[in-house]
DNA sequence: AAGAACGCATGACAACTGTCACGGGCGAGT
DNA sequence: ACTCGCCCGTGACAGTTGTCATGCGTTCTT
């Protein structure tokens, strides 16, 4: 398996570290760089006509974000392996990651050296995880909320107010309150603003 | 001055991008990274021990920021020409940057192959800065935010209550309330969370 | 010296927010 | 059939928040 160069597939959505990466992954003999995209619904197609070994997707992309990617990869080119490169360690998005079928998960703040190495174990069919990262992953657990307490919060990410959410979800306003009231009793928050920011560090919206 | 390499020193907190910034200049024959570090309290020493031409500075670093360590650096070494390569184009950071002394800005969402043509220029003295946001800053104009009520912002920027940001600037909670109030105002908001959202994107915070 | 802008503060009012108790409907699992 | 969890809604209550008028002291500029 091994005489022939790992093809790879970048897809982020700024230019400037999709092209870095992309240097530094080239100066590696064994890997090659075959295709780069900025946003994920370019995943696929691009995967589809270059034949990659391996993607890297960011998980913060435009279009469709890297999580929603993985799995629409995994579901047509099944033989690419997905490794995961985000800036935000967030549990949640470890995750969904792996349950979306990635075999990667690595923080944009680990050492470029290592990078190159992870990219071959994921080649090689092994998993590649941040140890910190999974272990904040086991703490940090599930998404305690249900599908409407995070649409309410995700609505209300933007400081709109009750009524606004109330509008934008077709609820009525008491609803709107008694959703944000369980999801912040839920995140452990005393506040709308506070329970936005924990869910969102957690990677739950 | 052209028969050296350009010498260079990266800051960024992300590892594996700097590691990438590394590997992308490095491609080029007339430059040359001379220094790496990964926050912004440690670009002046690195800066004093290694002597480079031209520093990329990322605006979002621990310890000091790179508008802080922009203006440093132009205290102490003068000779340094500083670029700022950032995540966020926001209009706040382009103002401050160029008035803490940067020769250059740059979004990482442009291209790859034009960082080195970016380096190259500021090298040469001239100044480089994304056309869009140049104009975005132009209308965003400087902070309509006194001190106190940036302050406040950004102590709101938590999700803290009255009483808490009472508490912790040491001021009566109506004070609080009014300097809110009065940066809500400013900023065309409606609402705490909101002025705090567009505060901050517009870098004013 | 006067005016303007800022910071700090108070008090009062309306609006919004978070909580609670309660009820009804729906689907999944036992 | 029954329970459980989720969703939707109402109404009421206390607490928080945003606004406004007003006052005082300081600093900076004219």
């Amino acid at each position: 398996m091994s005489d022939r160069a790992i093809r790879l597939l970048l897809a982020d959505d700024q230019a400037l570290v999709r092209g870095a990466l992309s240097a530094l992954l080239g100066l590696e003999p064994d890997l090659e760089v075959v295709a780069e995209v900025g946003a994920g619904d370019q995943v696929v197609p691009a995967a589809l006509e270059h034949h990659p070994d391996v993607a890297l997707l960011d998980v913060e992309m435009p279009g469709m974000d890297g999580i929603a990617a993985t799995a629409a990869l995994r579901a047509s080119v099944p033989d690419v392996r997905v490794l995961i490169v985000t800036t935000f360690g967030r549990p949640g998005y470890l995750r969904r990651a792996m349950q979306a079928g990635a075999s990667g998960f690595v923080v944009k703040d680990t050492p470029a050296a290592q990078l190159a190495d992870a990219v071959r174990r994921v080649h090689a069919g092994l998993r590649v995880v941040d140890p910190a990262l999974a272990t904040d992953s086991l703490v940090a657990g599930e998404s305690p909320l249900t599908a409407r307490e995070t649409e309410v919060l995700q609505a209300a990410r933007d400081g709109s107010s009750v009524a606004a959410i109330a509008a934008k979800l077709f609820l009525s306003e008491g609803t709107v309150r008694n959703h944000l009231s369980s999801a912040i009793g839920k995140t452990g928050a005393t506040n709308r603003a506070e329970a936005v920011l924990t869910a969102d560090g957690n990677g739950w919206l």
